[in-house]
DNA sequence: CGGACGTCGGTGACAAAGTCACGCAAGAGG
DNA sequence: CCTCTTGCGTGACTTTGTCACCGACGTCCG
Protein backbone atom coordinates (compact mmCIF):
# COMPACT_ATOMS: atom_id res chain seq x y z
CA UNK A 1 0.00 0.00 0.00
CA UNK A 2 1.45 3.00 -1.04
CA UNK A 3 0.41 6.45 -0.25
CA UNK A 4 -0.51 8.22 -3.26
CA UNK A 5 -3.70 7.34 -4.30
CA UNK A 6 -3.54 6.57 -8.16
CA UNK A 7 -0.92 3.53 -8.07
CA UNK A 8 -1.61 2.59 -4.35
CA UNK A 9 -2.19 -1.20 -5.28
CA UNK A 10 0.25 -3.32 -6.95
CA UNK A 11 -1.31 -4.99 -9.88
CA UNK A 12 -5.56 -4.53 -9.85
CA UNK A 13 -5.59 -6.63 -12.83
CA UNK A 14 -4.55 -9.73 -10.82
CA UNK A 15 -7.89 -9.28 -8.33
CA UNK A 16 -10.68 -9.63 -11.26
CA UNK A 17 -11.49 -12.76 -13.31
CA UNK A 18 -12.08 -10.41 -16.58
CA UNK A 19 -8.81 -8.68 -16.31
CA UNK A 20 -6.64 -11.53 -14.54
CA UNK A 21 -6.62 -13.40 -18.03
CA UNK A 22 -5.48 -10.85 -20.23
CA UNK A 23 -2.40 -10.02 -22.13
CA UNK A 24 0.17 -8.74 -19.84
CA UNK A 25 0.10 -5.28 -22.12
CA UNK A 26 -3.66 -5.18 -22.13
CA UNK A 27 -3.18 -5.14 -18.27
CA UNK A 28 -0.32 -2.29 -18.19
CA UNK A 29 -2.30 0.12 -20.09
CA UNK A 30 -5.12 -0.31 -17.93
CA UNK A 31 -3.43 0.16 -14.80
CA UNK A 32 -2.13 3.11 -16.97
CA UNK A 33 -5.62 4.37 -17.78
CA UNK A 34 -7.46 3.46 -14.29
CA UNK A 35 -7.33 5.74 -11.08
CA UNK A 36 -7.69 4.18 -7.52
CA UNK A 37 -10.03 5.69 -5.20
CA UNK A 38 -11.28 5.35 -1.54
CA UNK A 39 -14.32 5.61 -0.18
CA UNK A 40 -15.57 5.75 3.40
CA UNK A 41 -18.11 3.67 4.69
CA UNK A 42 -21.01 5.25 4.54
CA UNK A 43 -20.38 7.17 1.48
CA UNK A 44 -23.18 7.39 -1.45
CA UNK A 45 -21.49 5.50 -4.47
CA UNK A 46 -24.20 6.06 -6.86
CA UNK A 47 -27.66 7.55 -6.94
CA UNK A 48 -30.33 9.89 -8.40
CA UNK A 49 -28.61 12.84 -7.52
CA UNK A 50 -24.96 11.14 -8.02
CA UNK A 51 -25.10 9.76 -11.48
CA UNK A 52 -21.30 8.10 -12.13
CA UNK A 53 -19.77 8.76 -15.96
CA UNK A 54 -17.00 6.35 -15.18
CA UNK A 55 -17.07 2.43 -14.70
CA UNK A 56 -16.36 1.30 -10.96
CA UNK A 57 -14.42 -1.85 -10.02
CA UNK A 58 -14.84 -3.13 -6.57
CA UNK A 59 -11.16 -4.07 -5.27
CA UNK A 60 -11.95 -4.24 -1.89
CA UNK A 61 -15.22 -3.81 -0.03
CA UNK A 62 -18.68 -4.15 -0.01
CA UNK A 63 -21.35 -1.82 -1.65
CA UNK A 64 -25.29 -2.36 -1.37
CA UNK A 65 -27.51 -1.52 -3.66
CA UNK A 66 -31.26 -0.45 -2.54
CA UNK A 67 -34.26 0.94 -3.91
CA UNK A 68 -36.32 3.76 -1.82
CA UNK A 69 -39.95 4.30 -2.60
CA UNK A 70 -41.53 7.33 -2.09
CA UNK A 71 -43.10 6.83 1.10
CA UNK A 72 -39.80 6.31 2.39
CA UNK A 73 -39.40 2.67 2.46
CA UNK A 74 -36.23 1.07 1.65
CA UNK A 75 -35.65 -2.42 0.16
CA UNK A 76 -31.99 -3.81 -0.40
CA UNK A 77 -31.95 -5.12 -3.98
CA UNK A 78 -28.54 -6.99 -3.53
CA UNK A 79 -24.56 -6.34 -2.53
CA UNK A 80 -21.83 -6.68 -4.57
CA UNK A 81 -18.84 -7.88 -2.80
CA UNK A 82 -14.65 -7.13 -3.83
CA UNK A 83 -13.42 -8.85 -6.96
CA UNK A 84 -16.76 -11.05 -7.39
CA UNK A 85 -18.19 -8.05 -10.25
CA UNK A 86 -18.18 -4.58 -10.86
CA UNK A 87 -20.77 -2.14 -10.00
CA UNK A 88 -20.95 -0.37 -13.69
CA UNK A 89 -24.31 -2.50 -13.62
CA UNK A 90 -26.85 -0.45 -11.85
CA UNK A 91 -24.76 2.43 -11.58
CA UNK A 92 -24.50 2.94 -15.68
CA UNK A 93 -27.18 1.50 -16.73
CA UNK A 94 -29.39 3.93 -14.63
CA UNK A 95 -27.57 7.12 -15.85
CA UNK A 96 -30.14 7.26 -18.07
CA UNK A 97 -33.42 7.14 -16.83
CA UNK A 98 -32.16 7.78 -13.01
CA UNK A 99 -34.56 5.68 -10.70
CA UNK A 100 -34.68 5.88 -7.20
CA UNK A 101 -32.02 2.92 -6.60
CA UNK A 102 -28.70 3.81 -4.62
CA UNK A 103 -25.05 2.19 -4.20
CA UNK A 104 -23.94 2.95 -0.38
CA UNK A 105 -20.73 1.94 0.69
CA UNK A 106 -21.16 -0.64 3.65
CA UNK A 107 -17.66 -1.03 4.63
CA UNK A 108 -14.46 1.32 3.89
CA UNK A 109 -14.35 0.88 -0.38
CA UNK A 110 -11.35 0.84 -2.27
CA UNK A 111 -12.43 1.06 -6.04
CA UNK A 112 -10.69 1.36 -9.50
CA UNK A 113 -12.40 3.56 -11.62
CA UNK A 114 -11.81 3.08 -15.11
CA UNK A 115 -12.81 5.96 -17.88
CA UNK A 116 -16.07 4.90 -20.29
CA UNK A 117 -13.97 4.91 -23.66
CA UNK A 118 -11.23 2.80 -21.96
CA UNK A 119 -14.08 -0.20 -21.32
CA UNK A 120 -15.79 0.15 -24.61
CA UNK A 121 -12.41 -0.37 -26.24
CA UNK A 122 -11.86 -3.46 -23.72
CA UNK A 123 -15.34 -4.78 -24.39
CA UNK A 124 -14.21 -4.43 -27.71
CA UNK A 125 -10.85 -6.53 -27.50
CA UNK A 126 -11.21 -8.94 -25.11
CA UNK A 127 -13.38 -12.16 -24.69
CA UNK A 128 -12.41 -12.93 -21.00
CA UNK A 129 -13.31 -9.68 -19.99
CA UNK A 130 -17.22 -9.52 -22.04
CA UNK A 131 -17.54 -12.71 -20.30
CA UNK A 132 -16.97 -10.82 -17.11
CA UNK A 133 -18.78 -8.17 -17.97
CA UNK A 134 -22.02 -10.52 -18.71
CA UNK A 135 -21.60 -12.72 -15.69
CA UNK A 136 -21.82 -9.57 -13.68
CA UNK A 137 -25.07 -8.33 -15.23
CA UNK A 138 -25.97 -11.83 -15.16
CA UNK A 139 -25.45 -11.98 -11.62
CA UNK A 140 -27.48 -8.48 -11.03
CA UNK A 141 -30.82 -9.93 -13.08
CA UNK A 142 -30.55 -13.11 -10.91
CA UNK A 143 -30.25 -11.39 -7.61
CA UNK A 144 -33.42 -9.44 -8.54
CA UNK A 145 -35.80 -12.29 -9.69
CA UNK A 146 -35.00 -13.50 -6.45
CA UNK A 147 -35.89 -10.53 -4.72
CA UNK A 148 -39.32 -10.34 -7.01
CA UNK A 149 -39.93 -13.67 -6.00
CA UNK A 150 -39.50 -13.06 -2.15
CA UNK A 151 -41.01 -9.71 -2.20
CA UNK A 152 -44.22 -11.01 -4.03
CA UNK A 153 -44.53 -14.58 -2.91
CA UNK A 154 -42.34 -14.95 0.13
CA UNK A 155 -43.62 -14.95 3.92
CA UNK A 156 -41.73 -12.57 6.28
CA UNK A 157 -41.12 -14.22 9.26
CA UNK A 158 -38.96 -16.81 6.53
CA UNK A 159 -37.31 -13.97 4.83
CA UNK A 160 -36.06 -12.43 7.90
CA UNK A 161 -34.80 -15.79 9.43
CA UNK A 162 -32.84 -15.91 5.72
CA UNK A 163 -31.48 -12.32 6.09
CA UNK A 164 -30.43 -13.05 10.09
CA UNK A 165 -28.07 -15.65 9.13
CA UNK A 166 -27.00 -14.19 5.72
CA UNK A 167 -26.50 -11.06 7.78
CA UNK A 168 -24.71 -12.68 10.71
CA UNK A 169 -22.34 -14.90 8.68
CA UNK A 170 -20.32 -16.58 11.50
CA UNK A 171 -20.56 -14.29 14.09
CA UNK A 172 -23.49 -15.20 16.20
CA UNK A 173 -24.59 -11.71 16.71
CA UNK A 174 -26.02 -8.49 14.40
CA UNK A 175 -25.74 -4.80 15.27
CA UNK A 176 -28.51 -3.79 13.43
CA UNK A 177 -31.73 -2.08 14.50
CA UNK A 178 -35.04 -3.41 13.58
CA UNK A 179 -35.36 -0.20 11.07
CA UNK A 180 -32.40 -1.54 9.60
CA UNK A 181 -33.83 -4.87 9.53
CA UNK A 182 -36.95 -3.64 7.80
CA UNK A 183 -35.32 -2.06 5.37
CA UNK A 184 -33.38 -4.97 3.99
CA UNK A 185 -36.63 -6.50 3.56
CA UNK A 186 -38.83 -3.46 2.36
CA UNK A 187 -41.50 -3.78 5.19
CA UNK A 188 -42.33 -1.58 8.41
CA UNK A 189 -40.22 -1.59 11.67
CA UNK A 190 -43.20 -2.55 13.36
CA UNK A 191 -43.62 -5.96 11.51
CA UNK A 192 -39.90 -6.45 12.36
CA UNK A 193 -40.68 -5.68 15.82
CA UNK A 194 -43.24 -8.05 15.76
CA UNK A 195 -41.55 -10.91 13.76
CA UNK A 196 -38.50 -10.52 16.18
CA UNK A 197 -40.58 -10.63 19.43
CA UNK A 198 -42.22 -14.12 18.15
CA UNK A 199 -38.78 -15.01 17.58
CA UNK A 200 -37.17 -14.47 21.20
CA UNK A 201 -40.20 -15.73 22.85
CA UNK A 202 -39.69 -18.78 20.96
CA UNK A 203 -36.00 -19.14 21.68
CA UNK A 204 -34.65 -18.05 18.57
CA UNK A 205 -33.04 -14.84 19.42
CA UNK A 206 -32.20 -12.63 21.79
CA UNK A 207 -32.78 -9.24 21.58
CA UNK A 208 -31.13 -6.02 23.32
CA UNK A 209 -31.04 -2.44 21.99
CA UNK A 210 -29.50 -2.24 18.56
CA UNK A 211 -28.04 -5.97 18.37
CA UNK A 212 -29.53 -8.89 17.98
CA UNK A 213 -27.77 -12.58 19.30
CA UNK A 214 -28.82 -15.87 17.13
CA UNK A 215 -29.47 -18.15 19.78
CA UNK A 216 -30.42 -21.25 17.87
CA UNK A 217 -29.27 -21.13 14.38
CA UNK A 218 -30.53 -24.14 13.04
CA UNK A 219 -33.90 -23.62 13.92
CA UNK A 220 -33.72 -20.33 11.98
CA UNK A 221 -32.13 -22.32 9.06
CA UNK A 222 -35.30 -24.93 9.64
CA UNK A 223 -37.44 -21.55 9.38
CA UNK A 224 -35.53 -19.94 6.77
CA UNK A 225 -35.54 -22.99 4.32
CA UNK A 226 -38.88 -23.92 4.85
CA UNK A 227 -39.79 -21.58 1.80
CA UNK B 1 -43.03 -13.40 -47.45
CA UNK B 2 -41.18 -16.14 -49.19
CA UNK B 3 -41.98 -19.83 -48.51
CA UNK B 4 -38.72 -21.36 -47.02
CA UNK B 5 -38.45 -20.25 -43.73
CA UNK B 6 -34.54 -19.07 -43.69
CA UNK B 7 -34.40 -16.29 -46.00
CA UNK B 8 -38.35 -15.25 -45.63
CA UNK B 9 -37.50 -11.75 -44.56
CA UNK B 10 -36.13 -8.85 -47.07
CA UNK B 11 -33.89 -7.55 -44.93
CA UNK B 12 -33.93 -8.30 -41.36
CA UNK B 13 -31.21 -5.85 -40.11
CA UNK B 14 -33.10 -3.03 -41.16
CA UNK B 15 -35.40 -3.50 -38.09
CA UNK B 16 -33.23 -3.15 -35.11
CA UNK B 17 -31.65 -0.04 -34.07
CA UNK B 18 -27.96 -2.05 -33.45
CA UNK B 19 -28.30 -3.79 -36.87
CA UNK B 20 -29.40 -0.94 -39.29
CA UNK B 21 -26.51 1.10 -38.12
CA UNK B 22 -23.99 -1.66 -39.45
CA UNK B 23 -21.82 -1.87 -42.84
CA UNK B 24 -23.11 -3.09 -45.81
CA UNK B 25 -20.95 -6.59 -45.28
CA UNK B 26 -21.68 -7.43 -41.63
CA UNK B 27 -24.97 -7.34 -42.70
CA UNK B 28 -25.16 -9.32 -45.36
CA UNK B 29 -22.79 -12.54 -42.99
CA UNK B 30 -25.81 -11.59 -40.71
CA UNK B 31 -28.08 -12.50 -42.89
CA UNK B 32 -26.24 -15.53 -43.97
CA UNK B 33 -25.61 -16.65 -40.28
CA UNK B 34 -29.01 -16.54 -38.65
CA UNK B 35 -31.99 -18.31 -38.99
CA UNK B 36 -35.91 -17.37 -39.35
CA UNK B 37 -37.83 -18.99 -36.36
CA UNK B 38 -41.99 -18.48 -36.38
CA UNK B 39 -43.51 -19.76 -33.42
CA UNK B 40 -47.22 -19.67 -32.77
CA UNK B 41 -48.77 -17.58 -29.61
CA UNK B 42 -48.63 -19.46 -26.86
CA UNK B 43 -45.13 -21.23 -27.17
CA UNK B 44 -42.97 -21.06 -24.63
CA UNK B 45 -39.79 -19.30 -26.40
CA UNK B 46 -37.71 -20.04 -22.62
CA UNK B 47 -38.32 -21.41 -19.59
CA UNK B 48 -36.63 -23.55 -17.19
CA UNK B 49 -36.64 -26.86 -19.23
CA UNK B 50 -36.30 -25.28 -22.55
CA UNK B 51 -33.09 -23.11 -21.84
CA UNK B 52 -31.89 -21.47 -25.32
CA UNK B 53 -28.20 -21.79 -26.47
CA UNK B 54 -28.84 -19.51 -29.13
CA UNK B 55 -29.66 -15.43 -29.62
CA UNK B 56 -33.15 -14.45 -29.91
CA UNK B 57 -34.21 -11.03 -31.89
CA UNK B 58 -37.76 -10.50 -31.93
CA UNK B 59 -38.64 -9.38 -34.92
CA UNK B 60 -42.39 -9.58 -34.71
CA UNK B 61 -44.57 -9.95 -32.08
CA UNK B 62 -44.35 -10.01 -28.57
CA UNK B 63 -42.53 -11.94 -25.48
CA UNK B 64 -44.01 -12.02 -21.79
CA UNK B 65 -41.85 -12.76 -19.47
CA UNK B 66 -43.01 -13.78 -16.45
CA UNK B 67 -42.10 -15.62 -12.95
CA UNK B 68 -43.59 -18.70 -11.07
CA UNK B 69 -43.35 -19.14 -7.34
CA UNK B 70 -43.87 -22.89 -5.61
CA UNK B 71 -47.39 -22.25 -4.75
CA UNK B 72 -47.95 -21.62 -8.51
CA UNK B 73 -48.33 -18.04 -8.27
CA UNK B 74 -47.21 -16.09 -11.22
CA UNK B 75 -46.25 -12.70 -12.17
CA UNK B 76 -45.23 -10.73 -15.52
CA UNK B 77 -41.90 -9.50 -15.18
CA UNK B 78 -42.01 -7.61 -18.01
CA UNK B 79 -42.75 -7.97 -22.11
CA UNK B 80 -40.77 -7.53 -25.08
CA UNK B 81 -41.97 -5.86 -28.20
CA UNK B 82 -40.61 -6.35 -31.93
CA UNK B 83 -37.58 -4.65 -33.04
CA UNK B 84 -37.55 -2.83 -29.34
CA UNK B 85 -34.84 -5.24 -27.76
CA UNK B 86 -33.76 -8.98 -28.16
CA UNK B 87 -35.04 -11.26 -25.65
CA UNK B 88 -31.27 -12.44 -25.31
CA UNK B 89 -31.21 -10.87 -22.03
CA UNK B 90 -33.28 -12.88 -19.52
CA UNK B 91 -33.18 -16.39 -21.95
CA UNK B 92 -29.39 -16.94 -21.89
CA UNK B 93 -28.17 -15.19 -19.09
CA UNK B 94 -30.33 -17.79 -16.89
CA UNK B 95 -29.01 -20.27 -19.48
CA UNK B 96 -26.18 -21.24 -15.92
CA UNK B 97 -29.08 -20.90 -12.84
CA UNK B 98 -32.03 -21.45 -14.73
CA UNK B 99 -34.50 -20.17 -12.53
CA UNK B 100 -38.71 -20.14 -12.94
CA UNK B 101 -38.70 -17.53 -15.04
CA UNK B 102 -40.17 -18.03 -18.33
CA UNK B 103 -40.79 -16.50 -21.78
CA UNK B 104 -44.02 -16.97 -23.67
CA UNK B 105 -45.05 -15.92 -26.95
CA UNK B 106 -48.34 -13.61 -26.64
CA UNK B 107 -48.91 -13.50 -30.70
CA UNK B 108 -47.65 -15.01 -32.88
CA UNK B 109 -44.14 -14.54 -33.40
CA UNK B 110 -41.11 -14.17 -35.86
CA UNK B 111 -37.49 -14.13 -34.77
CA UNK B 112 -34.22 -13.91 -35.57
CA UNK B 113 -31.99 -16.76 -34.42
CA UNK B 114 -28.09 -16.13 -33.83
CA UNK B 115 -25.55 -18.68 -33.07
CA UNK B 116 -23.79 -17.50 -30.01
CA UNK B 117 -20.13 -17.19 -31.47
CA UNK B 118 -21.24 -15.12 -34.44
CA UNK B 119 -23.37 -12.90 -31.33
CA UNK B 120 -19.72 -12.71 -29.63
CA UNK B 121 -18.46 -11.49 -32.71
CA UNK B 122 -20.49 -9.22 -33.46
CA UNK B 123 -20.19 -7.77 -29.86
CA UNK B 124 -16.45 -7.26 -29.99
CA UNK B 125 -16.43 -5.43 -33.39
CA UNK B 126 -19.71 -3.01 -33.91
CA UNK B 127 -19.95 -0.59 -31.31
CA UNK B 128 -23.64 -0.05 -32.29
CA UNK B 129 -24.51 -3.47 -31.62
CA UNK B 130 -22.78 -2.98 -28.30
CA UNK B 131 -24.65 -0.06 -27.38
CA UNK B 132 -27.71 -2.07 -28.51
CA UNK B 133 -27.37 -4.63 -26.09
CA UNK B 134 -26.57 -3.08 -23.29
CA UNK B 135 -29.77 -0.66 -23.26
CA UNK B 136 -31.53 -3.70 -24.05
CA UNK B 137 -29.56 -4.88 -20.75
CA UNK B 138 -30.53 -1.66 -18.82
CA UNK B 139 -34.54 -1.42 -19.58
CA UNK B 140 -34.73 -4.93 -18.53
CA UNK B 141 -33.04 -4.24 -15.74
CA UNK B 142 -35.36 -0.64 -14.91
CA UNK B 143 -38.26 -3.29 -15.61
CA UNK B 144 -37.33 -4.74 -12.54
CA UNK B 145 -36.72 -1.55 -10.73
CA UNK B 146 -40.38 -1.07 -11.42
CA UNK B 147 -41.56 -4.49 -10.68
CA UNK B 148 -39.82 -4.52 -7.24
CA UNK B 149 -41.19 -1.03 -6.43
CA UNK B 150 -44.49 -1.89 -7.19
CA UNK B 151 -44.78 -5.23 -5.56
CA UNK B 152 -43.15 -4.15 -2.43
CA UNK B 153 -44.54 -0.58 -2.16
CA UNK B 154 -47.61 -0.29 -4.09
CA UNK B 155 -50.95 -0.86 -3.51
CA UNK B 156 -53.11 -3.28 -5.37
CA UNK B 157 -56.08 -1.78 -6.70
CA UNK B 158 -53.83 1.44 -8.23
CA UNK B 159 -51.52 -1.51 -9.65
CA UNK B 160 -54.58 -2.97 -11.04
CA UNK B 161 -55.64 0.27 -12.75
CA UNK B 162 -52.54 0.68 -14.15
CA UNK B 163 -52.67 -2.35 -16.14
CA UNK B 164 -56.01 -2.39 -17.28
CA UNK B 165 -55.05 0.78 -18.75
CA UNK B 166 -51.72 -0.62 -19.90
CA UNK B 167 -53.57 -3.86 -21.54
CA UNK B 168 -56.09 -2.23 -23.20
CA UNK B 169 -54.10 0.36 -25.14
CA UNK B 170 -56.44 2.74 -27.46
CA UNK B 171 -59.12 -0.20 -27.13
CA UNK B 172 -61.85 0.22 -24.77
CA UNK B 173 -62.22 -3.69 -23.59
CA UNK B 174 -59.81 -6.11 -22.31
CA UNK B 175 -60.54 -9.75 -22.82
CA UNK B 176 -58.65 -11.33 -19.69
CA UNK B 177 -59.99 -13.39 -16.67
CA UNK B 178 -59.65 -12.48 -13.53
CA UNK B 179 -57.37 -14.93 -13.04
CA UNK B 180 -55.30 -13.26 -15.86
CA UNK B 181 -54.99 -10.58 -14.12
CA UNK B 182 -53.82 -11.69 -10.52
CA UNK B 183 -51.03 -13.34 -12.73
CA UNK B 184 -50.57 -10.19 -14.15
CA UNK B 185 -49.53 -8.42 -10.43
CA UNK B 186 -48.55 -11.54 -8.60
CA UNK B 187 -51.29 -11.49 -6.51
CA UNK B 188 -54.44 -14.25 -6.14
CA UNK B 189 -57.78 -14.20 -8.12
CA UNK B 190 -60.06 -13.30 -5.13
CA UNK B 191 -58.06 -10.33 -4.73
CA UNK B 192 -58.29 -9.33 -8.08
CA UNK B 193 -62.14 -9.82 -8.14
CA UNK B 194 -63.02 -8.14 -5.27
CA UNK B 195 -61.14 -5.15 -6.27
CA UNK B 196 -63.10 -5.34 -9.92
CA UNK B 197 -66.11 -5.54 -8.02
CA UNK B 198 -65.15 -2.36 -6.03
CA UNK B 199 -64.37 -0.43 -9.40
CA UNK B 200 -68.09 -1.60 -10.76
CA UNK B 201 -69.84 -0.52 -8.23
CA UNK B 202 -67.65 2.96 -8.78
CA UNK B 203 -68.75 3.18 -12.24
CA UNK B 204 -65.13 2.44 -13.73
CA UNK B 205 -65.45 -0.20 -15.38
CA UNK B 206 -67.81 -3.18 -16.40
CA UNK B 207 -67.47 -6.68 -16.04
CA UNK B 208 -68.58 -9.87 -18.19
CA UNK B 209 -67.12 -13.27 -18.44
CA UNK B 210 -63.58 -13.09 -19.37
CA UNK B 211 -64.02 -9.63 -20.48
CA UNK B 212 -63.66 -5.91 -18.87
CA UNK B 213 -64.91 -2.89 -20.06
CA UNK B 214 -63.02 0.33 -19.60
CA UNK B 215 -66.13 2.62 -18.79
CA UNK B 216 -64.28 5.66 -17.40
CA UNK B 217 -60.58 5.48 -18.08
CA UNK B 218 -60.07 8.70 -16.88
CA UNK B 219 -61.13 8.17 -13.73
CA UNK B 220 -58.80 5.03 -14.02
CA UNK B 221 -56.04 7.24 -14.79
CA UNK B 222 -56.18 9.53 -12.18
CA UNK B 223 -56.43 5.99 -9.61
CA UNK B 224 -53.56 4.85 -11.22
CA UNK B 225 -51.39 7.62 -11.03
CA UNK B 226 -52.63 8.29 -7.35
CA UNK B 227 -48.97 6.11 -6.41
C1' DC C 1 -83.29 -31.57 -25.30
C1' DG C 2 -80.78 -32.35 -21.06
C1' DG C 3 -77.10 -33.76 -18.51
C1' DA C 4 -72.08 -33.63 -17.47
C1' DC C 5 -68.14 -31.23 -17.08
C1' DG C 6 -64.85 -27.48 -17.14
C1' DT C 7 -63.99 -22.66 -16.56
C1' DC C 8 -65.12 -18.40 -14.39
C1' DG C 9 -66.49 -15.57 -10.87
C1' DG C 10 -68.68 -14.44 -6.03
C1' DT C 11 -68.49 -14.84 -1.03
C1' DG C 12 -67.53 -15.28 3.91
C1' DA C 13 -64.40 -16.25 7.39
C1' DC C 14 -59.95 -16.01 8.70
C1' DA C 15 -54.67 -15.17 8.65
C1' DA C 16 -50.80 -12.33 7.47
C1' DA C 17 -48.87 -7.95 6.67
C1' DG C 18 -48.82 -2.95 6.68
C1' DT C 19 -50.41 1.59 8.84
C1' DC C 20 -51.26 4.88 12.46
C1' DA C 21 -50.78 6.81 16.75
C1' DC C 22 -49.12 6.43 20.64
C1' DG C 23 -45.90 6.02 24.79
C1' DC C 24 -41.97 4.30 27.29
C1' DA C 25 -37.03 3.27 27.99
C1' DA C 26 -32.09 3.09 27.09
C1' DG C 27 -28.20 5.50 26.07
C1' DA C 28 -25.60 10.04 24.88
C1' DG C 29 -24.30 14.52 25.96
C1' DG C 30 -24.43 18.12 28.54
C1' DC D 1 -28.94 14.48 37.26
C1' DC D 2 -31.72 16.17 33.39
C1' DT D 3 -32.76 16.31 28.63
C1' DC D 4 -32.98 14.74 24.06
C1' DT D 5 -32.58 11.43 20.63
C1' DT D 6 -33.17 7.04 19.08
C1' DG D 7 -34.93 2.44 19.44
C1' DC D 8 -38.53 -0.38 20.68
C1' DG D 9 -43.41 -2.13 22.26
C1' DT D 10 -48.34 -2.02 21.61
C1' DG D 11 -53.22 -1.78 20.31
C1' DA D 12 -56.53 -0.74 16.91
C1' DC D 13 -57.43 -0.71 12.33
C1' DT D 14 -56.90 -1.43 7.03
C1' DT D 15 -55.29 -3.92 3.29
C1' DT D 16 -53.93 -8.02 1.19
C1' DG D 17 -53.69 -12.99 0.84
C1' DT D 18 -55.68 -17.73 1.87
C1' DC D 19 -59.15 -21.34 2.21
C1' DA D 20 -63.22 -23.59 1.25
C1' DC D 21 -67.08 -23.66 -1.14
C1' DC D 22 -70.78 -22.61 -4.36
C1' DG D 23 -73.32 -21.09 -8.21
C1' DA D 24 -73.46 -19.41 -13.03
C1' DC D 25 -72.23 -19.98 -17.66
C1' DG D 26 -70.74 -22.47 -21.81
C1' DT D 27 -69.74 -26.40 -24.44
C1' DC D 28 -69.76 -30.95 -25.76
C1' DC D 29 -72.24 -34.88 -26.62
C1' DG D 30 -75.49 -38.60 -25.91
Amino acid sequence: MSADGTTGIADWTERFKGTRALPRAVRDRLIRAARIVRLEKGTQVFGPDNVPDRLFFLYDGRIRVSQTSEGGREIVLYRVEAGDSCVLTTACMLAEEAYNAEGIAETDVTAVVLPKPEFDRLVAEAEPFRKFVFDAYSRRLIDMLRVVDDVAFGRIDVRLAERLLALAGDMKEIAATHQDLASELGTAREVISRVLADFQKRGLVQQSRGRIALVDKSALRALAESA
